[in-house]
DNA sequence: TGTACATCAGTGAACGCGCGTTCACTGATGTAC
DNA sequence: TGTACATCAGTGAACGCGCGTTCACTGATGTAC
């Protein structure tokens, strides 16, 4: 890009977003700070109000590209799994759905405590089970294991909430609970054994 | 107690950890403010140097206080069950350990997240696995499953993280996370469904 | 095509917040003789 | 038992921090005629 005067910068907003993002990836949702987003952008410390009702809208503007980003992540290990057999195949990407969540949060440590942290409640069963982002993702991963007939309706029931626990609990016992400096091999390990014991505890051997 | 001059409280370090503890059973790790304890305490707010080197330390006082009273919950959830059968005995106390941790996590949030968030890094197999805390009580839980004949000691291996991913993913999805509005008992039935869910995947049917 | 004017999107100064921490101090206590 | 003095455990004032947010403003832009 060319100059910019900074009067009317044209793109204010995405371009906020985007050092906010930035920001977050490098320091978490505390690094997102208005003033360094606006240094970061060029332009003085409140213009972002003219985009944004407060520092809060900003974040959760960063938390829902966090979330795109965790989901893309995911569809793409899942469409690493090309196995023809429909039962083998379903298993296979429910093993990398969780892998995905936890390799995400991993990598992205800051953006991955803002779309946690900023996350809006989970609309439980409001109408039926949420099939947008993430969520929707392992939703849709269980239901090919259904489909597959190789999880039963009866387990199916609850079983998001089960998976999600899981990886949740073991991305978060690594990167900032008692785990953290558990060696990386040690901790792939463990994360197999995890993601063998989840499907053994739904399916069976 | 009569009447305590504020010179030469006599007893100034614990009163100051007591009173940091129920600030941060209210308000977290972010309620633990150095002045405010000192206040609480009646007394100036820079006493507290005299027996603290800073804030964190105070802290990780009140996150191995909170890491007490996890490991007790956890006993008395153990000593609960009394079934006299060695394998039932053991695969109901798993389960009541899980149990504890998420509910200790919801009773007392600000305690959970302080022990969490202060906690240092656990020892990993540093000669031998840590046999102490609410850890330690799950370890012996897994053990007690193995000499049940339960457990084989392949699957012993790697099984503490597994179920400590579980229930504590379980505790910050619902304590802070996205299912934070989901109602108590759609909760409990989910917790259910967990706990057998790794259990099975653990031991099996 | 030129001009007047409304509107939009920036600016810069200022405020208030409450903290953790440090400094030089002083009042209370205990001990040696 | 009395006294001098060292030590201990408090006090009160002050600093610096950097933020989010608000205010009154002004420069840039687009549109009606």
């Amino acid at each position: 890009m060319g100059f910019v005067s900074t009067y009317h910068h044209g793109n204010l907003r995405p371009a906020l977003v985007e050092a906010a993002v930035e920001l977050a990836r490098v320091s978490g949702p505390d690094g997102v700070v208005l003033r360094e987003v606006a240094r970061q952008t060029g332009v003085s410390h409140n213009a972002a109000y003219r985009h944004f009702a407060d520092r809060e809208e900003l974040l959760s503007e960063v938390a829902s590209v966090a979330m795109d980003q965790l989901e893309q992540a995911m569809e793409q290990r899942i469409a690493t799994v090309t196995s023809k057999k429909p039962e083998l195949r379903a298993r296979r990407r429910l093993g990398e759905v969780g892998r995905a969540y936890v390799y995400f949060a991993l990598a992205e440590p800051g953006l991955f405590d803002v779309a946690f942290a900023t996350q809006e409640a989970h609309p439980v069963r409001a109408s039926g089970p949420d099939t947008t982002g993430p969520y929707g993702v392992l939703g849709r991963v269980l239901d090919e294991l259904v489909d597959a007939g190789v999880l039963t309706a009866a387990r199916r029931e609850g079983a998001d909430v089960v998976c999600w626990a899981a990886v949740h609990g073991f991305a978060m016992l690594h990167l900032h609970g008692p785990l953290r400096e558990m060696p990386a091999e040690m901790r792939e390990a463990t994360l197999v054994l995890l993601l063998a014991t989840i499907q053994r505890g739904l399916i069976g051997p």
